[in-house]
DNA sequence: CGATAGTGTGGGAGCGCTCCCACATGTGAT
DNA sequence: ATCACATGTGGGAGCGCTCCCACACTATCG
């Protein structure tokens, strides 16, 4: 690797050219790797490139060719709590993987208050990015609206509702709840209940619906006893898991759309003395590390999320390569992981 | 707000000039707030600015006043896969709240392969970011040589040894460990026993260090047999804790030097038939979301890493800033979050 | 053999800023 | 009045690229 080098700066374009020979714009259609180009230039282009460890500088890039080579990864402001999640580092991790190979930059830009938020429109009007990751929208958030209004090419995770527009990437909550509480009933469990998340929460409705469509399909009368409204916090399952318990005693099973609320339900249980699994079956969404660290460890519904992270980066590059406006709805699969719990 | 406009594209710097009937040199000045400007002029500068809804085009500033404004935030290998952990998203929490304000873009970068790597030394000597964050770095890692021998502004979360050069925000890992070891001393345990991290790593050594201060410092003998060493992951948690119990059958409480190890000798003394915190008391580090968690939710000392994270940022803003190099060092301290496992 | 269409190439223009020089104007000392 | 110096200002030059036009040179065809 050549560090530093005669001159003050590094190496520029125009030195490029010199050295191979050749004109600037034969040493761009390298770089740029446009066909156009004799293999005779592009070899003494690139040994000359090689030679002087040339470098583009990304801001004459960006100024000259309009665009910026960057991508935005926002964390919205209700999320930046729970940014600890694995969720968001795993998203973090697959998207980072996909861009590896790019030379895609990625910025992470956290909004937490309104001003921020504000400060970012501005960031996007003035075009300073070339797409947007959006991860974890709520259902009234303006955001994407902004993005699709802007032309902006944008992917997010998760979606609004089932008309998004926006391209986004999802897992199939529907599914992976609908095997859970599939699996609950193959059990032979035949009170199953479920405490849900906000059900303002698209994701929290879909969790709801797998229940719905699991115990239907079984051939069960769906009980509005058996549901309780959690917020996928730890006070929220345990609030959820004691209604459960005062409405319907002879509940066997419980699907809990996410592993937070599923413990705090565990603590209720365990409190009311209902062994787990042998009397009450309990099933978690995320298979998060708590899911692994209860006791006993709770059988979960693993998303792929670090796979949806590489798929969102991967979406966005082509929206952003297309010259048309294309929307890209990607729906990956769940998978039940067995613990002892269920 | 205003967005789009007239025109193709945004409006310039150029056009404000026009608009506020001044130069262009003029409009500069406001926009970088110069002192060499007369009320009046600021005024209609701001005025025409307000009036387009002007934002300044980062390529061209980058360009011409050869800077980026941007930093980059890197995770090197190693840490990719503990990247869940509360640490890194409260470091970047911290870093994004202190650069809130700044109009400094943060870059995250994830260094998994060599290749990886590679193209980051790229990055910097094509002069990409004006400063970089390094979050956790191991003790034979050459990046902050490399950063420093290109004099690039650069801060560390942790150090690599006593002897760090380069600036850097550390927590007091020893004076955590020690208050640890001392807690469970005061609970009148004698045979206080460790579980380290992987002691090519500083920070496990501070952590150790600190627990044989507080042990030498109550008049106890340091016995070798009461350490075991750990690798940071619950796996290697168990294993020590196995060979401690092997070892010293006698062993009435234990420090890990995190929560996760914590965790894993928790599983291990419950299959042992150890009562936590009865038999033998534990205490963590880091007071991470699985010290809540276990059962018994465990005792841990707290590092303050947002505090860390927006310390960084600040330190790295000011090194950047100053035309001269300088180095600080930072050390924040710990604190001990006591719950039931002591 | 000329017309027509491709290929490869050089280099001018220009992206939107910052830097800095030159100059206008104002102020106080001589 | 003259000089010195600070203060404010306009605008040229140039940052390192990409875009695209113009041109040279080939092939292919009737």
């Amino acid at each position: 690797m050549v560090i530093g080098g005669r001159r003050s700066g590094r190496p520029t374009l125009e030195e490029v050219a010199a050295r191979a020979g050749v004109g600037r714009g034969t040493v761009s259609r390298v770089i740029n790797g446009s066909p156009r180009v004799s293999d005779h230039a592009k070899a003494a282009v690139e040994a000359a490139i090689a030679e002087l460890g040339y470098v583009p500088n990304r801001a004459a890039r960006a100024l000259a060719g309009n665009r910026t080579d960057a991508i935005a990864l926002v964390i919205p402001e209700a999320e930046t709590r729970l940014f600890a999640e694995p969720y968001f580092s795993d998203i973090i991790r697959g998207v980072g993987a996909e861009l590896a190979d790019t030379d895609m930059q990625l910025l992470l830009t956290l909004l937490r208050t309104p001003k921020e938020r504000q400060r970012f429109a501005q960031y996007l009007t003035a075009h300073r990015v070339d797409g947007v990751l959006l991860a974890s929208v709520h259902e009234d958030d303006p955001l994407p609206d902004l993005l699709e209004q802007l032309e902006m090419p944008t992917v997010l995770s998760g979606r609004r509702s089932d008309l998004e527009s926006v391209s986004y990437v999802d897992s199939d909550n529907v599914g992976g709840a609908r095997s859970a509480v599939a699996h609950l009933l193959g059990l032979g469990r035949r009170s199953v209940a479920t405490i849900t998340g906000p059900l303002d929460m698209y994701v929290a409705r879909c969790r709801l619906d797998g229940y719905r469509q699991a115990v239907e399909g079984a051939g069960l009368l769906h009980d509005n006893a058996l549901v309780a409204a959690g917020d996928f916090t730890e006070e929220g399952g345990r609030a959820a898991m004691r209604a459960l318990l005062e409405r319907r005693p002879d509940v066997d099973a419980v699907f809990a759309a996410s592993d937070v609320m599923a413990g705090g339900a565990l603590q209720v249980l365990r409190e009311k003395g209902r062994r787990v699994p042998d009397d009450v079956a309990l099933i978690g969404f995320d298979d998060s590390a708590i899911a692994r660290h209860t006791d006993p460890p709770l059988t979960s519904v693993r998303q792929p999320i670090e796979e949806m992270g590489r798929t969102m980066a991967r979406v966005l590059l082509e929206e952003i390569a297309a010259s048309t406006a294309t929307r890209r709805h990607v729906v990956l699969s769940t998978e039940l992981v067995r613990r002892e719990s269920a």
